[in-house]
RNA sequence: GGCGACGUGGCCAAGUGGCUAAGGCGAUGGUUUGCAAAACCAUUAUUCAUGGGUUCGAGUCCCAUCGUCGCCUCCA
């Protein structure tokens, strides 16, 4: 099984090759932490996390590095408003952005790198374009002379003379080109900024990106991930300065995101959808958002589509996607309650899964085939440009052949035998192949039964229930759940137990 | 004005040349249950924005039209 990428360079999927075999170094913009992080913020992060453990359970050898860009106009004006310096700002913001990833299950980020610890390493690579005469300072600004960059435009696929009738006027006229593009930028003395060969100043936007890249992966590394809206300029500056600076290719692939819009129903109540930006302000933060529903959902919500497709904000198909992975929950919880086992630990050998077949009835054959050929689906999902939706859909179609096997065998009531050992092990698939994109890791924790006092009276309850539904006094066994249920705790009567859940 | 993406059932969403168009949410009926819940079963797109074209064959390729969104300016 190979995988393939679709490359915004090539506008197709490609084979996915490694520059060095076995090892691979993907790059993600990061944000720019001059406000709280929004919804699409966590978009590549998840993705690129999800892809990285992907990568690693093929057996790759991943680096992942997200930056974090603390230093540029924004944060400038931002921290002026508030009357905090940047740097009070940056680590405000980002420490925000750190708890949203860590509860986002976003935990295989081997460098989180920021602009302003790598001010060396950005001098000395606007040095080197300024020997390679690619770049020009005017009065304390350096720029970046892209008539001396060779394929300018090849990424975002467009030419800079077309661009300008219609666009807005570019401020900068000292420049020799309106395309050029600042590595440096003069500030003020009051500003933050670092002594230069040009003077005081701050790095321009695109350059940290490249010389933080560099740092970590190398002049040429495997995946430059980011949003759809980073193209251009952004990454099309990244590799102008980058191939100029070394000579040398930068990233190989190149994986955008789409961007996440947010759906509202307007007054005539036509729906509409709009990106989500910071400068729009229709900004659902993650903060808030992370407040209301499990981190998980949102996860599962972000892989539920093509990494590619835009993604469609809004409170109803967040509740539908939380529905549908607590069917899958379900099942997984099930399984423990009947087999009393861990359903969350990997699953065993292929061989201990076939040995489970001794039996060898045909509807145990016939489970045991369904969730080989589902795994892989999964897999082959995965390996076609990181289907992240379709590989979910196989987990929805184990769930419910695993369901399905339970009632026909009628586990939930039967003693132990060899058909629960496969059912075990089938639901181990599910959460094996869900922990690739960092799903299903282990039980939610919504579902902990609460405190101990409160298990203890609940057992009380249910007891007190099950003398009244012994006595067929339903009445009072009714009143019990719905009294219950009127304060969220749900009642389930099966085969011989009963279960409680807080909703 | 230039460049680009998208338009699949009530909603969300896979599928990009070939059996009867995945899956989820929702809905309806059924099995089960003391009644529920959960689970399971059945039904829910003769059709993939519209109109042409290529092909033995198209949701899938080409052209046009309409619509939505994005980039060209800070943006994940």
């Amino acid at each position: 099984m190979a995988l393939r990428l679709y490359n915004t360079l090539s506008k197709q999927k490609e084979l996915f090759e490694p520059v060095n075999p076995g090892k691979v170094g993907i790059y993600v913009c990061g944000p720019t932490v001059y406000k709280d992080s929004h919804i699409g913020h966590a978009v590549g992060p998840v993705i690129f996390d999800a892809l990285k453990k992907f990568l690693q359970y093929k057996g790759y050898d991943v680096t992942l590095v997200i930056n974090i860009t603390d230093v540029d106009d924004k944060l400038i004006i931002e921290a002026g408003n508030r009357g905090i310096s940047v740097k009070e700002l940056a680590a405000e913001v980002s420490a925000g952005y750190f708890d949203a990833m860590d509860l986002l299950g976003v935990d295989s980020i081997d460098h989180y790198p920021r602009a302003t610890d790598h001010i060396t390493e950005i001098i000395n690579m606007i040095q080197q374009l300024a020997e390679n005469e690619a770049a020009y300072a005017v009065d304390g600004d350096v720029y970046c002379d892209i008539s001396k960059v060779k394929d300018y435009g090849k990424l975002s696929h467009r030419k800079s003379e077309d661009q300008l009738e219609g666009s807005r006027q570019l401020s900068g006229n000292e420049k020799r080109n309106p395309a050029d593009f600042a590595l440096w930028k003069k500030a003020q003395p009051d500003e933050i900024g670092w002594d230069s060969p040009w003077g005081y100043g701050r790095p321009g936007w695109h350059i940290e990106c490249s010389a933080m890249s560099m740092k970590f992966l190398g002049e040429t590394f495997d995946i430059h991930g980011g949003g759809l809206d980073l193209i251009f300029p952004h990454h099309e500056n990244e590799i102008a300065q980058s191939e100029t600076a070394t000579c040398k290719p930068f990233a190989k692939y190149w994986m955008h995101n789409g961007l996440t819009r947010l759906k509202t129903k307007a007054a005539s109540g036509e729906w509409k959808a709009e990106k989500m930006s910071k400068s729009l302000g229709n900004i659902k933060t993650l903060k808030s958002l992370l407040a209301e529903v499990s981190p998980a959902v949102i996860r599962f919500f972000l892989l539920s589509t093509h990494y590619r497709r835009p993604i469609d904000f809004s409170e109803e198909s967040i509740i539908a996607t939380q529905k549908g992975m607590m069917n899958i929950y379900r099942t997984l919880e099930r399984l423990t309650r009947i087999s009393k086992d861990d359903v969350y630990s990997d699953l065993f050998q292929a061989r201990c899964f076939e040995q489970a077949m001794d039996t060898d009835t045909d509807t145990d054959k016939q489970l045991f085939e369904y969730i080989t050929a589902g795994q892989l689906r999964f897999l082959e999902a995965l390996d076609d440009d990181f289907n992240t939706a379709g590989a979910i859909s196989v987990l929805y179609d184990l769930s419910s052949t695993i369901n399905k096997f339970i009632d026909d065998h009628q586990l939930e009531s039967a003693a132990s035998d060899n058909a629960k050992v496969l059912m075990l092990e089938s639901g181990r698939m599910i959460s094996t192949l869900g922990k690739i994109l960092g799903l299903f890791t282990g039980p939610l924790e919504s579902n902990e039964n609460s405190d101990q006092l409160s298990a203890q009276l609940m057992d009380i309850m249910i007891e007190l229930r099950a003398n009244a539904r012994k006595e067929k006094n339903f009445a009072l066994a009714d009143m019990i759940r719905d009294r219950l249920k009127a304060i969220d705790i749900v009642i389930e009567d099966r085969p011989g137990s009963t279960t409680w859940t807080k909703g």
